[in-house]
Formats: structure tokens, sequence, C-alpha cells
DNA sequence: ATCGTATATCGTCGATTAACGATAAGAGAT
DNA sequence: ATCTCTTATCGTTAATCGACGATATACGAT
């Protein structure tokens, strides 16, 4: 029998990935705090505006968030569903991992 | 004040990163079911010997996994408390993002 | 209709990733 | 000492990433 799941594998290295980049984890962090932001968080990371919006397009292709059309600017929130997805998915593995014995019976193994 | 955190956000999004990969969660899983594997994982994942070593030195060096060398062979482990540490600084955060509002009183939004 | 603001997209650059085959290096066994 | 097996590393390739400036687009206000 082969390793279970690798279904949603797919999906969860998709959200692990843009979570891989600090300045993707600190616009989550502050779309936690204050929901709908959009050049604000050019102030809060210092980078480019350019560099910003193609983080939040990162996110969004990923699920992490949404962005609603406000007039002239884009109002982006955290996706709690796609959080949820993720935690679904991560931690039930996280927790096995956590007790995986270091070194198991019936392996090649000193 | 700004969004807490960013000290172990470089950390987290490095072990977010190793995790960003299909086969790399394929590797986990099956440590975590046999512990203690080297080329074994080869024929588990259909890729190439050199390929699979080098996703192996990826989640080294994230600290995901440690190698204890056995003769001729490598025998590879989850690193629990690796993991641990990174269900401590990721989970928190996930929870808070859960039940983030979808668009929060104080903010410049329809 | 035009101006100003806000955001997305384009094009570019250097750096990194993922994959592979080929080669080197280590440890036992003959 | 040599042969074999296992794994790490090297070199190559195409693709992707991260950052930026410049440009285009969209909207609201004048």
């Amino acid at each position: 029998m082969p390793a279970p799941s690798t279904v949603s594998d797919a999906r969860l290295a998709t959200m692990a990935k843009a979570l891989a980049h600090p300045a993707r984890i600190a616009i989550l962090r502050t779309l936690a705090r204050r929901s709908c932001i959009c050049g604000e968080i050019v102030e809060e990371l210092q980078l480019a505006q350019s560099t910003v919006s193609q983080h939040l397009k990162v996110l969004k292709t990923a699920g992490w968030i949404t962005g609603v059309i406000d007039g002239p600017r884009t109002c982006y929130s955290l996706d709690p569903e796609s959080v949820s997805d993720f935690r679904f998915m991560l931690e039930p593995a996280l927790e096995q991992w956590e007790v995986a014995c270091t070194c198991s019976a019936d392996s090649s193994c000193p």
C-alpha cells in the first residue's frame, strides 16, 4: 500500500508554496488584523507597489485571500474557508508526523 | 503597531517552502510510516535517484528530517521536534486567520 | 473631458528550482 | 585491491520566482 493521500497533496503544496515567503505571511497577518486593505500594505511592508500586487496575486490564486473591487481600489480579505481547508489538510498530517518514532522496527536501519 | 511576529516568519516561510512540493510531502508521509528509508523512496516516487536526493536535501536543510549515515546508506527520519516547531509557529496563526471577519469595521471598504 | 489616485499588468533582470544523466565518494564483501 | 552497491554531488537545461520601474486600466472628482 502506498502512502495515503496524494490527492489533495497538490493543493496542500500549492497553498504551502504561497505561504513560503515572509512578505506573504506578513500580508496574511495584516489582513487578519484589519481585513480589507489594498495599498496600505505597500506602506506596511517596504516593497514596491508592483511587488506587493504580485504577492497579492499569488495569495489570491492559491486561495488564501479574496479581492473585491471597490471603485478604484481593491479590497482584500482572508478567505476563512480556504484557511480552514488548509488546516484540515495539514493538521492531521502534522499530528501524525510529530509522534512518528525516530526509527521504526520493520526497517533496514541501525 | 505593526503586525505581530515577523521574527520567526522567516523560519516558518522556510519550512513552508520545503513543504511546497508534492514529492516532498510524499516523502514526509513515507517517513512517517516506516521511518528510516533511503533509496526505497526512489521506488515509491517514480523519480530519478538524484532528484530524490535533492528533495531529501531540501527537507533536511529546512529541518524537517534528519539523516544518519549507516554504512553505505543513509537513514532518514522525520524530526519530531521540527514538526512540533512548525505546528507551534503555524497553528496559532491559522486559528486566528480562520475566524478573521470578512470585512472589519475600521477599514476603507464597502 | 480631464485630472488624480489606486491597482494591475508588462517587460526585464538575476537568482533559484526541478528535473535529469553522469560522475564521484564511501563502505562492505570477495 | 577490486568490485558492487548506495548515495551525494556536478553540470546542464528549462522553467519559475522575486524584485523593480514603467505603463496601462479603471474609477471618482473637478
